[in-house]
DNA sequence: TTTTTATGTTACCATATTGTCACGTGACTG
DNA sequence: CAGTCACGTGACAATATGGTAACATAAAAA
């Protein structure tokens, strides 16, 4: 989730996402003629996607085509937009996340007993 | 919107929406409380949070509460999460159906016992 | 084979970000 | 008033990030 947001914090690796989304499937060549940017900066930030999982590729001969992946943008939905949009929605969504709060932080206290 | 994804963009920053989402309206020293960080740390996370309009803040005496502001996570589904998911579908459609469907899909795992 | 095209790798630099330290401000309490 | 208490500001070192340059690989074309 860490890289997702990474991924998505920066202006040219959203720009990215929209290109795909207007034509999905695009190589690098075609990716890069609509930044300022070297091709190499490019494909730094395509290698961020692919590692968030938000931009998967396929090599075929010498090129190599980059196609959007939506599933991590709805796993960000369910874990970290949707809770906060409609709290009364989602009840069961706090006290689950007040069971995790507490695992990472230790054990509650009524297991304390050592 | 760059400030948004920056905000985000960090564990500690998210924990803290996180611990506001538990309980709204909480002040620096009860924040700092759930971190290793030094209170300095946690205040310069909530003034990005702040100047992400995620966080917003009433002072009253000593004391200064921080709420959550969930507009910027409303816009971010709408321009970057609910075309990628459903491109002809209406972003509030989009929430709408899938709240529908974890509502049909009935209690999570852990209240599963008994 | 030679050349061209598309992509990949290593190294490097300028800048931004993270978290801490020291010190300052403003408000309640005794 | 004097003393805490909660919060704020400025400077700073360590690290991460964004972008470039030079060089390498691999497939198609001539």
């Amino acid at each position: 989730m860490d890289m997702l947001f990474k991924a998505l914090n920066d202006p040219a690796r959203r720009e990215i996402l929209d290109l795909l989304r207007q034509k999905d499937g695009q190589s690098l060549s075609q990716l890069e003629a609509h930044f300022d940017m070297t091709r190499f900066g490019v494909m730094k930030h395509l290698k961020l996607l692919e590692d968030a999982g938000l931009v998967l590729t396929r090599k075929h001969g010498r090129f190599k085509y980059h196609y959007l992946n939506p599933l991590p943008l709805q796993e960000m939905l369910d874990r970290w937009v949707a809770p906060f949009l409609q709290p009364q929605a989602s009840a069961v969504n706090a006290l689950k996340l007040k069971l995790e709060t507490e695992t990472r932080m230790g054990k509650p206290d009524f297991m304390m007993q050592t």
